[in-house]
DNA sequence: GTCTATATATAGATAGAC
DNA sequence: GTCTATCTATATATAGAC
């Protein structure tokens, strides 16, 4: 009889994930409450426990849902040019930043490292990583294609994109305009190009 | 009888401003307490109330007090060349984070900037412009005096450097390293080099 | 300038009813 | 899964004694 599961367009938990977020980005780890999302959500905070245990449980889910996220957007770009790759990877941030001055959440949380948790820390580790390396295999894959300059410091390269798009997103939001941000990206890839 | 006024080497007002940025750099604006800063100065909060009236007045001196700083570092650099002056600024940065990881106070008020009053606000932009401003007028010098590439883009080159420092902070702190940040900001000088 | 005492608000979290 | 009620801790801030 196959009785589908109702499923929800979205349910409590995924909505308090994206209000969590939404926080996050905008306030900062320790300037947001359960009360804040539970108001919100028009329910109260207890009931949001039954969803997170624990700030740290819904830091944790935070995390995990935005490597999702993450993941899923350079999956959909495999097969895509390196340059092509970059620019769309940049223009991530670049929208991000045109919301509300968002922050990336890995930001953030960067700032607030020393009063989370240690198994928040070892995630954030993890997560830039894999950030990390992606540059870094997307910068070869350009190489090979001879689409950037052939004496490419890989590893300096891959570090200045991301401290660049980390630290632009800040004085995005310091200036309250994102075009910066926007026009230093579009330039800092230019410049790697052959 | 020209009383000479007692003055301590350090007043209580100065140490709780020293210990409230060095907590403001290391656990970021809302996450330390008058609390927090008064135990290490062995009085109570409520005598903290007497030096700044509220925490956004604290908020404001430690502005302040960081602005003054960076001006007196500057100023101190007056006479020398470009390329000294840039090389001595990132290693204040360079500094900064070897010290437990610190990040710059602007940075971290940058992230915690929708949760702060309007005047705080304002204070960090007009800060931000004014390390804007020295870096693009420090780069004009090297122009001036041909010791950096000549068709250097002044405005992106200015903001490359601050969003890498920016950036390179919360890299060096989430990865517990600060010497990729020395070799990022030694290598970004060195590629505008003439 | 520092103290005790207190007011008030809010945080994270749990117990148990529905 | 959500509720009410409650606990405990901590936040900013003030009043008034010393």
């Amino acid at each position: 009889m196959n009785k589908v599961k109702q499923a929800p367009l979205t349910t409590t938990k995924a909505q308090a994930l994206d209000l969590g977020r939404h926080y996050l980005q905008t306030l900062g780890y320790n300037a947001f409450s359960f009360q804040l999302i539970a108001d919100e959500l028009g329910i109260k905070k207890a009931s949001l426990h039954y969803h997170f245990a624990s700030k740290e449980d819904l830091g944790l889910a935070l995390i995990a849902d935005y490597e999702a996220a993450y993941i899923e957007s350079v999956e959909k770009m495999k097969d895509l040019s390196a340059l092509q790759k970059l620019t769309r990877m940049t223009r991530i941030f670049c929208r991000m930043s045109q919301d509300q001055k968002k922050l990336c959440p890995l930001g953030v949380l960067a700032v607030d490292f020393n009063t989370v948790p240690a198994k928040m820390q070892k995630r954030l580790l993890d997560f830039h990583k894999i950030q990390q390396n992606w540059l870094i295999t997307t910068l070869k894959q350009g190489l090979k294609e001879k689409s950037l300059k052939k004496d490419l410091d890989l590893n300096f390269t891959a570090d200045l994109i991301l401290a660049a798009i980390q630290g632009g997103l800040l004085m995005a939001r310091v200036r309250g305009e994102s075009a910066t941000l926007e026009n230093m990206l579009e330039k800092l890839i230019k410049d790697i190009k052959r």
